[in-house]
This record gives C-alpha cells, structure tokens and sequence, in this order.
DNA sequence: TTATTAATCCGAAACGTTTCGGATCGCCGA
DNA sequence: TCGGCGATCCGAAACGTTTCGGATTAATAA
C-alpha cells in the first residue's frame, strides 16, 4: 500500500502538492507534475478509496435493488442489465452493488441504503407511474437515474425508449396491411412503459377509426411465453371474432403465440399477424423466428450506457434538465406480418 | 448524518466511550451503554463505513467477477448464484459488488481490485484445477472462498458438493439396474467438478467390470440443452451399440436428451434410462420431466450460504483449517430410470 | 524603486472512526 | 495506613486523503 506520503517522502515535496499534482490541479509545475506522475506509477500508488470518500463524500459505489422474484421479468433478462451497468461503471470506475431484496421490503432496503450514506447513486429500473422508490430518493436528494419515465416531476436523469412512438408504428404498420382486428398482448398495467404503449394502443385505433375493445388487450404481471400462449389460445377460441394480428410487449410473448397458432392449427402470416417489440436477447433472436419476426427493436444491452453516463453526470453535479435521454427504435419489417387481404 | 462527536456531545461522554460502548467493549458501565445506545437510535446513528474502513482496513465490501460470455453456464444460472450471495451478503452487513470483465482480461480485474485493496474478499465460482485467481488473490493474500476444490494446495476456505459421490451413487443405481452401456454427458472437461466426476465415472465402471469408451463420454464448454441434444443423437446414431443410460451434468443436458429420444422415437425409461445431477433450478424442475427425472439434488440456491459464511469467518480471521464444507446431495429415483431386463 | 501579480508550493485542519496508553476513583486486604 | 486492583472513563494519535488560506519567489507594471 503506498501512500501519498510515501510519493512525498521520496520526492521531498509536499503531500500537498503530489494531490493536487494527480488530481490535475493548474497550481503545479509542469516539471514537476511530470516527476510526481512517474513516481505514482513506479511505486504503483493507487489512491485510498475510503480516505478519499471520508473528505469528499463520494464512495465510488453504485447500487441497483431489485426484487427477489424478478418483478415483471426474467432471471436472463435481469442478468443482461446487471452485466451491462457493471462495465459500464467499471469505466467510470464505480463499482457496482448488487442488492437483492424481497419484494415487500424493497423501500426498507433503499431506507438503509440512504442512511448508510454509502452510496454516490442508484439506477432504478421499470419505473411505476409514482413510484415510491423514486420519490423517497429524490426527498433525500441523493442521485438516481430512471429507466423509464415517472409521471412523477421529479428531479432526476431519465432514459427511456420511445413506447408511444414504437407502438403507433407497429400498429400504423397492420393498419396499412388492412387488419381490423388487433390486439395486444403486454406487460403489467400499472408500469410507465406500458401505459405509454396503451395509450398509443388505442390513439392508433382511434385514428383507423376502430373501437377499443377490451377483450383484445391483454396484461399480465410477467412478460413471458406462458402469457403469450394462454392470451392468444383465449382469444381465439372465445367464439367471437378472432383478431388478425397480435401486437406483443416482448418477442418472448411472441414465441408464446407462435406455439399458441401452431397448437391451433393458424399460420402465420397468412391467417394471423404478429409484431412484437425486441429488446435484442440473444435467446430469443427475432431473426431467428420462423417466419422471422416483424419487430420495432430497441437493444436492452444498448440502455447501459446512457444509464449510467446520467447517473455520472448527475453524481457529478450537471444540472437535471440536461439529463434526459430517449431512445427511438429501428422498426424492421419480416415476415410475420401480412397484409389482411392476401388471405383471401 | 450524525456521528459519534453528536451522541458524545449531547451525553457529554467522550467519543471514545461511545465508540466502544457501541462496539460493545467490556470497559463501560451498563447504564452508560444504555443511555448512549437509546442516544445512538434516537439521533439515528450510522456508523460511516468509510472512516471506520481507514482505521480498521475492513470495507464491508466482497466482489465476485465474472466472464462476460457466461463461461460454463447460462444468465439463469449466474443470475441465481448473484441474488443469492446478495441477500446472504447483506445479512452479515457486507455490500455485494459485481464485476463483469472480458474473459481475457479476467486476471488483471482481479489484479486492478487487488491493487486498489478496497474489497474486503472474494468468492470464486467453479475453480480449475490450477486456477489462476486462486492463487493471484492467495499470493496476495486476500481472502476468497473457493465453490469447487482446486488442486492446488491453497490456504482458502472451500464450499463444494460431493461430486465424485454422486456421480458414484448415479452410476451404482444404474448398474443395479444391469446397465452395462452408460454414457456420461458432463461438462467442461477442465473444470474441477467434472474431473472429480469423470473419475468416479471410471471408478464405477470399472467396480462393475466394464471397459471405459471413450465414446461414451461428451465434454462439453456449456452445459444446454443442445449440448445433451447434439451428443445424444450422435451416440445413439453412430452404428455402434447405443447406450442404454445416460447420465447427465445437469438438468438442461437432460432436458437436450428427452428431446433427442422423441426425435429418435426411444422411449424413456423403456429404452433408455436417463439420471441426472440437479441444481433445482426453478425452470427445469425434475419433477416436472415426463417421465419425472432421477436425479442426484443439491440445490444451487443452498450454496450461497455457505460460501458466504465460510468467507465472513475467513475476513473475521478464523483459521482455514476449519473453513471446509462439502455438501452431500440427495439421491431421488424417480421414472426416468428402469431396469434394463424389463425391456425385453 | 516599489507595489502588483502570476506561478508554485506548502502547513495544517478536517473528514469520522478506532485504539493505545494511561488516568481517576473507590474498595479491599494486609 | 498503604499498595494494589477492578471498574470506568478519556485524550490524543492515527488512518490517507482533500482543501483552505496563505507563503515564497520572480517577473511585471507603475
């Protein structure tokens, strides 16, 4: 462990000077910088985290908590973000925490975190529309970035994806093609992205002049295969008139309604539409679908990123209005959407 | 934030007493340690991690780092082993950091980490033979707890489950049943688990008086589905004589084998027997297997408390030598397997 | 010549703990 | 009476940084 002293001691200039020296102060002689550097690295000083925290208040630490049941996604998925805001801080040089909670105790874990004062940030993730989790950081004033929006006016960096746009396009998208019948399977009602794409939902049938039915909208709590398979197989066996194409949250939902048709006995483009929203897993390739799928894609993997280049930034003090950060969505037209005529 | 100057101030009691009353030293009378815990709960005290780590050198941090192409295993599997380190990790009041790294460049994560000296240990997952790791952060001496045994002789704490005993009882079961063709679909060759399972592999077979064949024996870099799939199908179509039984490293390879003998059109048990080790990951339940799967059981899930206490005890300073713990698994016969007479 | 300024440097305090080495006091046994 | 002991307490130093408020020197301006 070599110190700052021990660099001051074998120089003999000032513990002072060989900070402020490494920590690129104008107040020091070129020269001199330039011996203090070589020093540092040939005494292999690598300066004292906790010191550092002790006068400056920042720990070099970052933290996410999420729910010991997965919350509305899967063990892969939650996995692909971990990964993703790990490297992304190790280029900032913070090291990121990992906190597992269950899920009713959730705020209580963020409570201790905030006491502790341990922290710089933390990235929340599937905002709710007033989301407990953000309110109480914010009263605390301690830095968060927000993936997805909170209609909450809150002070704090956002990254999202575009859902109202991504889901008019889907649905401008099978509009053209002619279909009448659309439904949509998606994600749990009461989080932020899902309102957007609803609202979109039904902006899109309001101006193809269709009426929102119930019955063709489907949520559920976890976006999985399970959810697209039983919506799907109840949609069209309810004995009313089957939708012709599905609208998914996710391509694991669209993989569920691909079996669901299959298991019918529907094919797909020809008697039934599917487009889906992708967030690029590599287990579940839109490409790799048969017929491949029709997707707006915005990669998961993409959103680290700016998640944390905020949460820096914010740390770091820039003002909050500058902070915001939408993602548009490529939307790639495949095979599993044709258009409603053709199959006659 | 209120410090141990605050409660000295209001209790007029010097720093000191507080700090050790706190700390629950010998030296302060129990009425005193009464009024300066009430104190310390109604200034809501806590303690700063970061002064305490300059002093006493510990951080209250312990960091894994892992490959950013999932090495052997999936993003399921890392993701269970991560959520619960976590929540074990905080139960002892220690934050849990992830570091994801390049494969290539894994060494010198651990070698900036180490240098840094700002982690108070580490666990690492699935240990080589001769593990380069190991003996970085051995040779450095900071503490880890090591899943797997290492060939190396090492003073670090270890966690394992009994594989050659349990590759030893799936064998012994099958042999009783008069398999004489068994095949054994593993894992990375490399990796200590599955050395200790080859092993016994041999052991069995030759206790039974059977020749080992090489071709009955597939390694394989990540333990899928297509991995029991793919060996299968090939062991069962290359003209020679077909295995009657197959044991498998792990749920997913078995999984990959029912597949391959619906394709085939085997029946299982009838034609095939199948035995498995199982992790008891909640998306491949053995139970739920048609036929329901034998399987020796060691839940994945249970290790993470072990590792973790065995680490704790290793910062806290205990001696190594006590700092061992090999896990027995279950054996559970279930339908997959079947006595090789009852075919005929 | 003298006051001003810019360029460099540095001493000392501060951050919030822990811990070392006593200090104080009352009591007991000799 | 006195030395010693146990029970309590505390002052001060230390951990490794950063930073405030100058100090020193030489060059420049007046």
């Amino acid at each position: 462990m070599t110190t700052l002293k021990d660099i001051s001691r074998k120089l003999s200039i000032s513990v002072t000077t060989v900070s402020r020296a490494l920590n690129g102060y104008s107040d020091v002689n070129e020269e001199t910088r330039k011996r203090i550097h070589q020093a540092a690295v040939e005494l292999n000083y690598r300066p004292n985290q906790f010191a550092r925290k002790l006068v400056t208040g920042r720990s070099g630490l970052a933290a996410m908590v999420l729910p010991d049941d997965f919350g509305i996604t899967t063990r892969e998925i939650w996995f692909e973000i971990l990964a993703g805001l790990s490297v992304e801080f190790a280029k900032h040089d913070v090291d990121f925490v990992l906190k597992v909670s269950p899920n009713d105790q959730i705020v209580n874990t963020y409570q201790r975190l905030i006491e502790r004062n341990a922290m710089d940030g933390f990235v929340v993730i599937a905002a709710l529309p007033k989301d407990e989790r953000v309110s109480l950081l914010a009263r605390n004033n301690v830095p968060l970035v927000l993936h997805g929006r909170s209609e909450q006016i809150v002070e704090c960096p956002v990254f999202d994806i575009n859902n109202y746009e991504l889901m008019l396009q889907s649905m401008q998208h099978l509009l053209e093609l002619g279909h009448r019948r659309i439904a949509f399977i998606g994600g749990p009602a009461n989080h932020g992205f899902m309102i957007d794409r609803t609202r979109a939902y039904r902006a899109a049938l309001a101006s193809g002049g269709l009426p929102f039915d119930p019955d063709y909208i489907a949520c559920g709590q976890r976006m999985t295969e399970e959810l697209g398979m039983v919506n799907s197989i109840r949609m069209c066996s309810s004995g009313g008139e089957e939708p012709t194409a599905f609208v998914c949250g996710n391509t694991m939902i669209a993989k569920g309604i691909y079996s669901a048709m299959q298991i019918l006995g529907r094919n797909i483009p020809e008697d039934v539409s599917v487009v889906a929203h992708d967030d690029a897993l590599p287990e579940y390739r839109a490409v790799d679908f048969r017929p491949a799928l029709t997707v707006t894609r915005a990669p998961l993997r993409d959103s680290s990123r700016p998640l944390v280049d905020l949460l820096v930034r914010r740390i770091r003090g820039e003002p909050v209005e500058s902070l915001t950060e939408i993602q548009e969505s490529e939307f790639l037209v495949r095979s599993s959407t044709n258009s409603i005529e053709s199959k006659a």
